[in-house]
DNA sequence: AGCACGCCGACT
DNA sequence: GTCGGCGTGCTC
């Protein structure tokens, strides 16, 4: 018996398939997706391969043949779903079928078997020990218990009774645990959540393929949905995939689901020993445990049955992998739920541009949560022209709508937000006058200065155009760049508020997530008046007493050079004003920005999505960016400058004959050319959607060649990356 | 990726 | 004379 593996070893020049002949007692242990050790090179070093093919009877070997050595039942198999999957990965993104199935294969899952999902009870033996026992804290707790059939752990570290105490007793058998009742009944819907999950139920119960775009803000219930349609799953009998982004991945996200399915609940995890992975890849493939939860890697992950899949923020930028292997986590679920004919739930409040075209093609049913915010609680969001305000005499970064705000909020005892984009560490260049900056006419990207030649440059097709004195809008000498980072901001609101607490939040804050978090329990304790940060204040934490937000560059974001840039401004945007404006009290936002007749703030004033949608989905048609084209980097490596640059021009020109004009732009060097020893330089690809499959031919092949031919230098290639450099 | 083979410089 | 530099080539 003969089969065909692919080896663990992840390099492009030995992603070909191997034969090794199977010893007549292993024989009964192979199928496809097995794990085997081979021997493999000179020195038979023993590696681990996955089956991909079984040969035929009649396959008569023509070159020497080794012997399969052992198969690794402890290490993880992969199925034939699981093997569509790879291979549809590894053509979508041009990568070796090695790393692909290692991202199926090597990881790590962490099981908590903790005390949290848990009820703690008192045990006969206990009962008689408290008799034993004078006035202390432990009797206290065993009188406390004895009143109870049972209470659950947590309740009991918030009543606080410590920890070790309780172990303590539970080893020495005075106390008993039991797991929390598994209720299924306990999540109640508004009438408008019953008719979105009735959908989604439909889905769940037909074992079809479909997608749901879950659209609703902040707080309209998403996660009950969730819940719901989980419970759904279950109750088939089948597995689910909860994929979140790495800033939710926090152990209060994990322990409401663990306190919705106790003992049902695995997360994934980047630290644990080799033991706990095996352990629980097995309970989730003997399906003791049911729900996966994790980052875009957990997409990957091996399960018995899974009938559902939830993308939870799907328009998030962490489900991008940036690094080699390169790959989408959002898109590679769409991929997983086909080849599983599993339902999956893309949620967010603010849905990506793509996904938006999706629904509009029919391609995914729109859910819409109401309704926060689309009726009359919207927060007020004042525009403020920042232009207006130089002309005014006020050179400061806090407008005087701004200050005005600040104080009489602070009177009315309310805290304020101030929020910084730091996306915006390009530098671009703007008048500070007419708030123009200087596009690239080809890309409509905003060009990037670049100081060292003082000239403007598109991140695109390299178009440089040199550096304009004067405004070619209004005239205007006044063309600076903008820089203003949360320190900064900081200091000048400590300044023109002597008597204010003023604080920073960022990732920048030392001390790891402890000193964070009291910054925020500061924040919320009402002991901080403002505080300025980035992304972080704007995702996830509930600040009760925000009655201003203050955006103090609406537009830094807005001039990166990604066609994505305006994307996420309206997201981070959305996102901010969305921590003003809680039941009560309506919430106000003063947005400063040099560019206020743009569109799209008065579609955030509005909180008009539809024109958002409608407006950046013609932008994207125009120019043929994603969802209506793609942009593809070859990303080139060497360590010999000279040749590197040889290279890419010979690839330059054999690949300017397969593509259309204006889909291939000229090599250009990254914008860090060197890192360690690594010379970078890098051909972007425009490719319109109708040429797509034909363009992805070309470059498939091209890839082989240039492995056949190379030896020393690397090509990646990637798709739609963030932050062209 | 790793490992062996192979053909040239300064050392016990 | 030999130890070892890393260039080149192969891995069922």
């Amino acid at each position: 018996m003969f089969i065909e593996v692919i080896t663990s070893i992840e390099t492009r020049k030995l992603d070909k398939l191997f034969t090794y002949e199977v010893p007549e007692e292993m024989k009964k242990n192979i199928f496809i997706g097995q794990n085997v050790t081979v021997p493999f090179g000179k020195g038979n070093k023993e590696i681990s391969a996955i089956i991909i093919n079984i040969l035929p009877n009649e396959y008569k070997p023509t070159i020497k043949i080794k012997k399969v050595v052992n198969i690794n039942p402890n290490k993880t198999n992969v199925d034939i779903n699981l093997l569509n999957l790879a291979s549809l990965v590894q053509k979508k993104y041009f990568l070796p079928l090695s790393s692909v199935l290692n991202l199926m294969t090597i990881k790590n899952i962490e099981v908590k078997n903790n005390l949290s999902n848990k009820n703690i009870f008192i045990t006969n033996k206990g009962k008689e020990y408290i008799k034993s026992l004078r006035q202390s804290k432990k009797k206290e707790l065993l009188e406390f218990l004895k009143e109870k059939v049972s209470i659950s752990f947590t309740e009991l570290i918030e009543n606080n009774y410590k920890k070790p105490v309780i172990v303590e007793m539970l080893n020495s058998g005075i106390l008993g645990s039991e797991n929390k009742l598994i209720i299924f009944n306990n999540i109640n819907l508004s009438l408008k959540q019953e008719e979105v999950f009735n959908e989604i139920k439909k889905s769940i119960q037909k074992n079809s393929t479909s997608v749901f775009l879950l659209f609703g803000a902040t707080g309209s219930g998403k996660t009950e949905i969730y819940f719901k349609a989980i419970q759904e799953t279950l109750k088939r009998n089948k597995q689910v995939i909860v994929l979140l982004p790495e800033i939710n991945l926090t152990e209060q996200m994990i322990s409401r689901f663990e306190t919705i399915f106790p003992n049902n609940v695995v997360k994934w995890h980047s630290q644990i020993t080799a033991m706990q992975k095996k352990k629980t890849r097995e309970e989730l493939i003997n399906k003791e445990k049911n729900i996966l939860i994790g980052p875009r890697s957990a997409i990957f992950t091996k399960m018995n049955n899974i009938g559902l899949i939830i993308v939870d923020e799907e328009h998030d930028s962490s489900y991008y992998q940036q690094n080699f292997p390169n790959y989408n986590g959002r898109d590679v679920a769409i991929m997983r739920c086909e080849t599983e004919n599993a339902t999956l739930i893309l949620g967010s409040a603010t849905p990506s541009v793509e996904s938006m075209e999706m629904v509009n093609q029919g391609q995914y049913e729109l859910l819409r949560l109401e309704e926060k915010y689309f009726g009359q609680d919207n927060p007020i969001v004042s525009i403020v022209d920042m232009r207006e305000e130089l002309h005014k005499g006020n050179s400061t970064i806090i407008s005087d709508e701004l200050d005005k705000g600040i104080k009489k909020k602070i009177n009315q005892g309310e805290q304020i937000l101030i929020f910084i984009n730091r996306r915006g560490y390009y530098n671009f260049l703007m008048c500070r006058d007419c708030g123009n900056v200087i596009k690239c006419k080809n890309c409509n990207i905003p060009l990037t200065y670049h100081e060292k030649n003082n000239k403007l440059i598109c991140h695109y097709c390299d178009n440089k155009i040199n550096k304009q004195e004067y405004c070619p809008d209004c005239g205007s000498k006044r063309i600076r760049g903008i820089g203003l980072g949360t320190e900064k901001a900081v200091d000048i609101l400590k300044k023109k508020y002597p008597n204010l607490n003023v604080a920073r939040l960022d990732s920048d804050i030392k001390g790891g997530n402890t000193k964070k978090k009291s910054i925020i329990q500061n924040y919320k304790d009402n002991k901080i008046d403002i505080l300025v940060g980035t992304q972080i204040i704007a995702k996830g934490i509930d600040f009760p007493n925000v009655g201003l937000v203050g955006i103090l560059l609406g537009d830094m974001s807005l001039n990166l050079p990604d066609y994505r840039a305006r994307e996420w401004t309206f997201q981070i945007l959305m996102q901010v004003i969305g921590r003003t404006s809680r039941r009560d009290k309506k919430g106000e936002v003063i947005l400063q920005t040099y560019h206020p007749s743009d569109i799209i703030y008065s579609d955030i004033k509005n909180f008009d999505y539809q024109n958002f949608y409608k407006h950046e989905l013609k932008f994207r048609k125009r120019h043929y960016y994603p969802p209506f084209g793609e942009i593809i980097k070859i990303q080139f490596q060497g360590t010999n400058r000279d040749s590197l640059i040889e290279l890419v021009w010979n690839s330059y020109n054999s690949l300017i004959e397969k593509f259309q004009v204006g889909e291939i732009f000229q090599p250009k060097p990254n914008r860090i050319e060197k890192i360690n020893e690594n010379w970078r330089w890098q051909i972007i690809i425009k490719s319109n959607n109708k040429n797509l499959k034909k363009n992805e031919m070309y470059l498939q092949e091209f890839m082989e060649y240039f492995y056949k031919n190379n030896k020393k230098e690397m090509v990646y290639i990637e798709r739609n990356p963030y932050g062209l450099m």
